[in-house]
DNA sequence: TCGATCCTGTGGTCAGACCACACAGTATCA
DNA sequence: TGATACTGTGTGGTCTGACCACAGGATCGA
């Protein structure tokens, strides 16, 4: 057992007992570091583990926000692990299409007709930020991303909507990357637009069955289209 | 920027660029130190978010297997994190069965019919094992999740496996938690064995809505019978 | 030829020091 | 009296230099 594992050891002990809550702060590194008869440095390399994670954040300073914070963002480790890993090119970007597509299809399904009012209304509030014509085209595909996560996010389920963001904010380089594939722009565009639009009608309808076969079409057209996949 | 952070940059840029593959090792601690004039501390920071992540691997003496080599294990990074998080009380539990039961449907109906002899005859033989009627709890679980990580496998699709293979230890935790609240063991584990030999068949039988729809009746029917939903 | 031994390079750990930063209390001045 | 400037203090961030345990390869001896 390495010491700054010992130091992570204590730490999910310390989690699990409730002894640390979210918005708690660790104690400074120098303090746990005589506490847990360790080095600093020991230390240090468990807390950069814990913030890769999403489990603390730290600042430097004084008062309340500074130090190591116990924070709850599992979205940012999962994002930052899948770029590492695209980035060794072992995971295949088909196999992440599939996910999207199966993630969303069942989110959409199961937010159909239950979904809140609010959060179809900002989804829907970004669909009107995309009609602008002169907007981006990487503002653009930022929008999409969000209204995508926005769907994902409708039926409630915080793991699936975390996973949809991570896969989000991973893929955005390489939809980016693709774009001199899609020949007219414009015309793409109004189609991406149209199918959005249906997407959220069909959730907002009621017809889960129409909704998750319309996202199912509009995600694998896109990345047929942008030759991705 | 933090120093370590400049670090992980410059490895995740030489691992994007191809200058870093599967298998190869990177520079010494100190020898990354100098050509990026930080300090050491500052690598070894960095090398430990990369090891958490399972990009890297190391291990000391000296020789081909020694130092921080490049894997590609994005299991274990998202098992730790789940376990992390769910200590925190902030991931639900339904959340998570909700999940598996959205994952292994469509895993085992994408399977029925097409999925690889080999695969499923190593699942067969999990459930062979699970017949021992002498067989301590806790392994008939461990069995189980196993089991469940094999039907996921089944489909192919290397992100949605890796997600049910960090879901495996989370899903042991609480099915050993919920054990006691099962009145009848025996008669219950003759349900479970029966329920996993039908979803076999149905996926080898190529009828994949059967398959999913045991399988979701399964995974459901534990976790109501269980008491955690 | 083969065995034991030493050498070398690796990560693992530590102690101590200094810096930049942010806040809080105090001193100062208009 | 009020606002402003200053200093103190505790935080994480970084660095230097050192020593240890370990594993493999090179060397030397029988």
């Amino acid at each position: 057992m390495r010491t700054h594992e010992l130091v992570l050891r204590q730490v999910e002990a310390d989690l699990a007992a409730g002894k640390l809550r979210l918005g708690d702060r660790l104690p400074g590194e120098r303090a746990l570091a005589g506490q847990l008869g360790v080095s600093r440095p020991s230390v240090r390399e468990a807390i950069r583990v814990l913030e890769a994670m999403g489990v603390v954040r730290t600042a430097v300073g004084s008062g309340p926000e500074a130090g190591a914070v116990i924070v709850a963002d599992p979205g940012s480790p999962l994002t930052a692990t899948l770029r590492l890993h695209l980035a060794t090119s072992h995971l295949p970007m088909g196999d992440i299409v599939q996910t999207r597509v199966l993630l969303e299809s069942w989110a959409v399904r199961e937010a159909a007709g239950r979904a809140e009012p609010d959060q179809l209304a900002a989804a829907g509030r970004l669909l009107d930020a995309m009609d602008d014509p002169e907007l981006p085209r990487e503002r653009f595909h930022l929008l999409d991303a969000e209204f995508h996560v926005a769907l994902a996010a409708l039926a409630g389920n915080v793991l699936v909507s975390t996973i949809m963001a991570s896969l989000r904010e991973a893929i955005h380089g390489y939809v980016m990357a693709a774009a001199p594939n899609l020949p007219d722009w414009g015309s793409a565009a109004a189609g991406l637009r149209a199918q959005h639009r249906s997407v959220l009608a069909a959730v907002t309808g009621g017809d889960g069955d129409a909704a998750a076969r319309l996202v199912a079409e509009h995600i694998e057209g896109f990345y047929r289209a942008s030759r991705l996949a």
